[in-house]
DNA sequence: GGTTTGACGACCC
DNA sequence: AGGGTCGCCAAAC
C-alpha cells in the first residue's frame, strides 16, 4: 500500500517489505528500487536492502527474489551458504552469469505495475 | 552528536 | 563501458 513511513513507525515498513515480497510470483524477481517506489515517500532502496538484512530469520520472505536494479545479486553474501541465493533462483529459471541473472529482463516483476 | 557505513539508484562525465 | 558523485535514511560507532 503507498503511503508515507515517517520511520517512527519503522516496523510497519518492515512488515509492508515482508508482505510484498511475499507477493512476488515463484519465477520473477524485482528490485530494491521497484519496491521503495511502490511503498512510497520515506522508503527508499537502501532502506528496502535494511528490510531484507532483517527478513533474513524470517523464513517464508523469499529474499532471494529481490536484486539490484541490474539484476545483480548484490545480497548473496548475506544468504547462508551465499550460494543459496544463486540455487534458487536458478531451481526458478534464473540464467545467471557472474552473479548477475542473465534473463533479469523477462523475470522482472514490479509491483507498480503488477498491482493495484 | 558528527561520521561512516551500507542487500540502492540516478546522474554526469 | 566504467567510474566518480550525490541523495537516500537508520544503525553503529
Amino acid at each position: 500500500m503507498p503511503g508515507k513511513y515517517t520511520y517512527i513507525n519503522r516496523t510497519n515498513f518492515f512488515e509492508d517489505v515482508w508482505e510484498l515480497v511475499k507477493l512476488i510470483p515463484k519465477g520473477r524477481v524485482t528490485s530494491y528500487g521497484s519496491i521503495a517506489r511502490y511503498l512510497g515517500a520515506g522508503s527508499s532502496a537502501r532502506m528496502v536492502g535494511w528490510a531484507m538484512n532483517a527478513a533474513g530469520a524470517i523464513e517464508d520472505v523469499p529474499a532471494h527474489r529481490v536484486v539490484n536494479r541490474n539484476g545483480m545479486l548484490s545480497g548473496k553474501a548475506h544468504f547462508d551458504p551465499p550460494e543459496k541465493m544463486e540455487r534458487l533462483l536458478q531451481q526458478e529459471g534464473a540464467v545467471i552469469e557472474n552473479n548477475c541473472i542473465k534473463n533479469f529482463q523477462e523475470m522482472f516483476w514490479d509491483p507498480n505495475i503488477e498491482l493495484i
